[in-house]
DNA sequence: TCGCCGTATGGGCAAATACTCACGCGCACC
DNA sequence: GGTGCGCGTGAGTATTTGCCCATACGGCGA
């Protein structure tokens, strides 16, 4: 009524206006449409459609003891030098909601330090939620960099992209891996992997300060398969020698130990393999599926941090 | 008293767990019960215990384009180096309610800095407001020091209490001013001020690399009046004489210059006078009241750093 | 042991919120 | 200029939530 300025407001203005009234205000719909001058219905989506944005992020200032322990027990077993553990949602629930907000707040310690840092980061629908989680900070002065790219076997950019969302948040400059997550031949994969453009790539990505990954499983329901990496026969003749997860497309077994497949000689990306306490690899993944690669990735500290949920920390452990 | 810690521990741990589950997981309070395994209105109770508990923060990551335009009108006026305008709640609601979120977020920016830095933390309930909002982290690098006591001239500490606070969520090292806000006399102050414990706070405080202050009005509301600092005769007088605000007790008029008065010789605690792009003193204050205040600091530079809201900010650049 | 009092609990109900649907407006294509 | 499509709107309705109240439980003093 009195905000004249409202009229010229763009829409998600008015959407994240309605969503502080409501949230942080503790105004109901029918007050913001008062002062905000609309019907209530269009508060109401307002506010919807601010949460729908991801305008709006909850985070939880408790910490459980549950997840604690589990944290606690985690850390121990494994060396780890980051690990965090958040309440299940439930069997039926996407266990990346339950993670995203507290993987992002470990990438937003890494983006509050001063000084310059490399930040590689691989792919998926973990880290895509972690991004989607963070609040834009500016943190022009580190530098992110793909562990490999995201581009199919088709052509198509159907992998989760993770790096330029994230760049576009924070303003860093970023270097994206610029060729297909899989070739078809060794001699294509030589060929690329002599380009500048792609060394420059790799070298960065292999002196990362620190390293986000998710990881995949090799279950009949694995990412590599599902996102057309692999065939069903590909995938079952892995599992035959031993498969057990997936980090940025390199294949490792129950201990943790990269396999020597056919497969390794025509992925372009980078093997993540230096996991120390001064170069972490943290390992954003949840759910029933992952448990065992999970585990193995831990075991021979392929990843040594974790950000996992309750019911996948517990399965971890329980191996 | 273990006993009864361990109830409220395990309670605060369902409520934040059903918290979790509903704000996160974006389920039904009944769904929350049968998962839980509790009544619905239990349910709905450990919600709303968590939330008035302050366990589930929430966050707006949008700048509206009107608060953004007003930050950068204010930096460049006044060449600010920190600068947040939160959306105002309509006339009837707190302010401070709109602007703790934003002071957190600054603060938390500060705690997240690795190197060992010293905040200074005036009082008042802007700043207790911004404590309130604060994720507990755990930042002992850092040391957190007193501007100025927080006991009334009758002894009482009815002044808002911030440092302490701030140090139990953060776990830092803390220094409170171990003395009254105000003494009897300028000898019982030069008492005071020979004490060598009075003495290192001050040093402290004045070495501060950044200081977080409130901002006191001198209209007939000032908080020195109703906090029991200055009678109704001696605010008339200083009003006389010219004050626009107060920073940690210290006046100073509508340029922001610090007045020469009788009050001064009385007063124990630390005047800010150090604000430089280096030593940051931000502060945290809106209201319709303050907007005189407001705009003398920032005109001297007392303060160089602002969080404040929508309508205060428009107010302070009318001026 | 009894009765009182404070506190926690679940049922019921009114308010608030989310969803669905039919309509209307503008726009583009025919 | 007509027509169909898509988007946004408001009305109506189902669901969810917040609040009040009667009641049960447990501690405590008489």
């Amino acid at each position: 009524m009195s905000l004249t300025s409202d009229m010229d407001a763009s829409i998600d203005d008015q959407a994240a206006r309605a969503a502080w009234l409501y949230y942080v205000g503790g105004l109901t719909q029918d007050q913001i449409a008062s002062e905000m001058g609309l019907s209530r219905q269009r508060a109401q989506r307002l506010v919807s459609r601010a949460v729908a944005a991801g305008l709006i992020h909850v985070r939880l200032n408790h910490h459980l003891a549950r997840c604690v322990e589990l944290e606690a027990a985690l850390r121990a077993r494994f060396g780890l030098v980051r690990c965090r553990v958040m309440p299940g949602l439930g069997p039926s629930r996407d266990p990346v909601r339950s993670i995203a907000p507290a993987a992002a707040e470990e990438m937003e310690r890494v983006l509050a330090e001063n000084g310059s840092r490399v930040i590689a980061l691989g792919t998926g629908r973990a880290l895509r939620g972690m991004v989607d989680a963070l609040s834009p900070v500016e943190a022009p002065q580190h530098r992110l960099v793909s562990l490999l790219g995201n581009i199919a076997l088709d052509g198509s950019a159907s992998y989760f992209e993770v790096i330029m969302r994230l760049a576009e948040k924070v303003r860093a400059p970023h270097y994206p891996m610029p060729v297909p997550v899989l070739v078809d031949s060794v001699e294509e994969n030589r060929t690329l992997q002599s380009l500048g453009a792609v060394r420059k790539v790799r070298g960065l990505a292999q002196a990362a300060d620190v390293t986000f990954v998710g990881v995949g499983q090799m279950s009949e329901d694995a990412p590599l398969m599902t996102d057309g990496f692999l065939t069903a026969d590909e995938l079952h003749e892995i599992q035959r020698v031993g498969a057990a997860g997936e980090v940025a497309g390199w294949i490792y077994d129950r201990q943790g130990r990269y396999l020597d497949l056919a497969l390794n000689a025509r992925l372009t990306g980078v093997r993540v393999e230096i996991a120390t306490p001064e170069r972490p690899v943290i390992g954003i993944a949840a759910g029933e599926a992952k448990i065992v690669a999970l585990r193995a990735a831990l075991t021979s500290g392929i990843i040594n941090g974790l950000v996992t949920d309750e019911p996948t920390a517990a399965g971890i452990l329980a191996g």
